[in-house]
DNA sequence: ACGCTTTCTTCCTAGTGTGAAAAAAATGAG
DNA sequence: CTCATTTTTTTCACACTAGGAAGAAAGCGT
């Protein structure tokens, strides 16, 4: 347990930030409130509260929203929370292309773009969020990037479609032109991060994502923040030693996920049903096992997989919840409620089964939860 | 993501102690200071720290030694930290047995005793703890308490041999009983706190400790702390599904353990070398395999079936350092090489295998930890 | 002995949160 | 309509804290 102070934990400006701060995040995580929400929430008195509300009103953090709630006695003034003040660039780099969006801290989109990704990704990544910005650059206090498969350390791994060689310069880089905080992660981690402050496990501090698309990874939450292990390689589920004992060595593509992604399931469905490769090839599976025997036993396969899959994770780590995201949330109800059954009987602690909600919406969200929470670094307390 | 702040974040009477415990987990850490680093490492005046000194001194946190290092310019007035300032107790729960010890902030023990487990638990922890204190009764800062399988919600696991039924009521009554914190977890997780606060992980943050026994369990430090799950199962590595697919359900004991575990590998020892059952098998196993063949063979496929348990861990948690401790800490140096081998050759991220260093000492340090930092509550900043 | 350097201490000041009191803003009874 | 009542918000003086500056202390080298 690693603990080092090299900063100061309770200089004077330090402690006037920190309250700062609990304003602000309790403000946020309540739409409208009034002072002595405020003061209840935060613990400070209320003449403390009143000087801070004056500053971020005229900061143009809170809003004052007129008298509320008709009671005997004076009324209080309700304030509200002003998600404009504070804004996110949430970059993602998918293989071709690279998409761009400022949202403000409620998720809402206020400006979006795609294109190609260019040779410079520093330079195409700053441009890009500039311009979409524009004059609210003042505002803007993080960025995140989400990349297929980076590893803090540095290491791109299971992203040789992408043409960057090095991932960590592009966050540095980045920040030092914008000038504000950027964090860089995998996007399985960001979609997990995502549905758990605004999807689908928004009720829970622990998770655990998988994410089926060309590859398998999942993303873990542990007592609500995104764990990444000691190299950045936590969720590499798809190296799971699930399939047998097959010996392989390592090649950058794991054994589980050679034969339970999406490809492999295509191919085996095309097999089934002649014709063009399907866009959902999980959903097609789910639709002819209906009616087709053989359509039925490989689904039940692949269910077993699957369950094998979440079965692993959930005795080492303990998620208590498992989303299912890309391919794997294509699963209609009764293929949910047989996987959900399959982990029950096996697991040693309850684990529940569930699709994410969020869709491509996940990276964003969890972009922004990330680009704010690096915004407003927690005070190194030991 | 789920985060409350109910309480006061920054008051007044907060700030202070705040500061009060930087200094002391400073002191804490470095054995011998003098008042400059103290102030370079808190980041507090030199003033500030003159006058916190000397309360801390009055109250026998820290004690002065006298000039140190003898350098140009008035030498340093050198302080250590007094571990006797902070006691704390740890009580090991064994099925047929209770063991409690007295120690100070740096492990060294004061007192110890083992007995009997009598019919009431908490009678006898807290007369155990109050006995052995003693006079130093002001000085105890925290219990903590190592059960075999307790899970946070309160029911216990994997413990059918110990005869108490409820384990948290435990906690909370010795809590009340005693005026201290009390934390209760598992013996395994106390372990992996121990190995990484003054063991075989005390360079890294992340680390997995893999303890054979009766059963396999598994204690999971990310980022600093131990991980516990959304129910306290993290870490149930026994019942991973790795030995093919048998579809058993689930039933206390798992597949892996099972067949993996001190109890199997015993068996199958004596009946290679016929005789009484060994008190250390795996240790046996290694004698038996420089000479004999299928001794040799039965001793790769264990080392198989263990590199099959700590890939699946690192495919799922990434933890870069795997201890094994317990039975697994007796293999000889050429099988820990084969085994590291053969986890390396399938891992997606650099994972080393180690022997766990404590031994019996792990769950006494862990438990230190634990106490201590149950002790210094974290301000709940959010 | 005399500077010199570094550490520790003392004193004063600027700045902070808080409690108490005052002001403000509505409601409802007479 | 007026006035007591209730609740929220603001103001103000106070107690307290951290930090800067200056001074005292304690050794070292010449």
């Amino acid at each position: 347990m690693s603990d080092k102070a090299p900063t100061s934990p309770v200089s004077r400006e330090r402690s006037r930030e920190i309250k700062r701060l609990s304003v602000i995040l309790a403000a946020r995580q309540a739409r409208r409130l009034s002072r002595v929400d405020l003061a209840e929430m935060t613990g400070l008195s209320a003449a403390t509260v009143t000087a801070l509300v004056r500053e971020l009103v005229a900061e143009g953090y809170l809003i004052e929203r007129g008298p509320g709630a008709p009671t005997t006695g004076r009324p209080r003034e309700m304030l509200e929370f002003n998600p404009r003040a504070e804004l996110v660039a949430a970059v993602s780099l998918e293989p071709p292309r690279i998409s761009c969006e400022i949202a403000d801290s409620e998720g809402a989109v206020i400006a979006h773009r795609v294109a190609r990704l260019g040779a410079n990704v520093v330079e195409t990544v700053c441009e890009f969020v500039l311009d979409l910005v524009g004059d609210n650059l003042p505002s803007l206090r993080g960025v995140a990037i989400a990349v297929p498969g980076v590893s803090t350390n540095g290491a791109v791994r299971l992203a040789p479609s992408v043409g960057l060689v090095e991932a960590w310069p592009i966050g540095e880089s980045v920040q030092r032109r914008l000038g504000v905080p950027v964090v860089v992660d995998n996007d399985v981690n960001l979609m997990a991060a995502g549905e758990c402050v605004a999807g689908a496990g928004a009720d829970v501090a622990n998770l655990l994502l998988i994410h089926v698309a060309e590859g398998i990874g999942a993303g873990l939450v542990l007592d609500g923040k995104v764990r990444r292990g000691a190299s950045g390689a936590a969720g590499e589920v798809g190296f799971l030693p699930l399939g047998g004992t097959t010996e392989r060595r390592y090649s950058g593509v794991g054994d589980f996920e050679a034969r339970w992604s999406v490809n492999a399931i295509a191919e085996r469905v095309v097999a089934l049903n002649p014709g063009r490769r399907p866009e959902s090839p999980v959903r097609e599976l789910s639709r002819l096992a209906a009616t087709s025997a053989p359509a039925r036993e490989y689904l039940d396969e692949v269910l077993g997989a699957w369950a094998g899959l979440i079965l692993s994770c959930a005795c080492v780590v303990d998620p208590g919840l498992v989303l299912l995201s890309g391919a794997a949330a294509e699963l209609d109800d009764a293929a949910l409620d047989q996987l959900q059954t399959l982990v029950s009987a096996r697991t040693p602690a309850p684990t529940e089964v569930r699709r994410a909600t969020l869709g491509d919406q996940a990276v964003l969200h969890g972009a922004i939860s990330y680009a704010l929470s690096a915004a407003v670094p927690r005070p190194s307390l030991p």
